[in-house]
DNA sequence: GGCGAAATCACCCCGATGGGTGACGACGGC
DNA sequence: GCCGTCGTCACCCATCGGGGTGATTTCGCC
């Protein structure tokens, strides 16, 4: 809010400068207030249009960055991030343990661990809540740019 | 985009009208163009962002509209619906039927029928392409409207 | 070398889940 | 009246999933 008035007032002061650059008394006596000053408002109102798209258009095109705060703060494991993402798939257990190329004895165990470090019991209910604390995407988030520790 | 450029015509329009029925000429005499034209600036500006910030803003605002085409065409009944919705709470088929009223047989049914319309095996999937074919909302969808047979 | 965390795997138990079949009442359309 | 759909419920059965315990290996760290 306040980036707003201060981006609005440094704004109007360019364009007051603007207009002292360009002699606007001159050109005001030389063409008319009727005309002279309709102009001026459109060149005011596109800047106005201009200022409020670029302050708005922030939210929407966000990649989606996993929230690493909460990943450590929880203590999930690197192998207990996998079977998060793989039961996002939807995959059963037998499938999950192809995937990872583990037991599914071993998905088990990361499984349980990963209910109790989320407090979920389910997999629904750890989907939406991993969802809820943005470790993963949510359905219509952008591509998750690469990130080096995978 | 031509909609963008007719509520702009019509604003400028708007406001040579009010600045007609304010007597401009005889305010700028009054307090000299070195004020007037920023006043006026002044207000075509926070006209535009105004503007600026009522167009951008509605894109991205969509309040999550079902798709009852493709529920149609999956011929998913009411009841079906009901259990797809409690399905996204991550509930087991017992609270199901607590909730739905209902017997557990009846539940279990009911999400058999339901994962043969939607072709999927599983809770985890079923969510997923009920949120892909927009039959229930995705985290971080507004809440929908209400609606008369929802 | 010792220690702890992480990862792996096995086993048990039992409730939950998925798949299938059959049945009954209600309701609307022909 | 007959038929199809919907909703409801019951039963069987096989598998899956969640909870718990215990063990081993691997790895980094002090």
């Amino acid at each position: 809010m306040w980036r707003t008035i201060l981006i609005f007032a440094v704004a109007l002061a360019l364009a007051v400068f603007a207009l002292e650059w360009l002699e606007y008394r001159f050109w005001a006596r030389r063409i008319g207030l009727e005309l002279f000053v309709p102009i001026v408002g459109t060149g005011c109102i596109v800047l106005g249009i201009w200022l409020g798209v670029r302050l708005t258009r922030q939210a929407p095109a966000q990649p989606f960055e996993r929230n690493d705060r909460a990943m450590e703060s929880l203590g999930l494991t690197r192998r207990e991030y996998d079977v998060l993402q793989a039961l996002v798939m939807g995959d059963g257990n037998k499938a999950m343990a192809r995937r990872l190329g583990v037991s599914p004895n071993t998905v088990k165990t990361h499984i349980a661990r990963l209910y109790d470090k989320l407090e979920v019991s389910g997999r629904v209910q750890a989907i939406e809540k991993a969802r809820a604390l943005r470790l993963i995407p949510s359905r219509g988030d952008p591509a998750s740019p690469p990130r080096p520790d995978g």
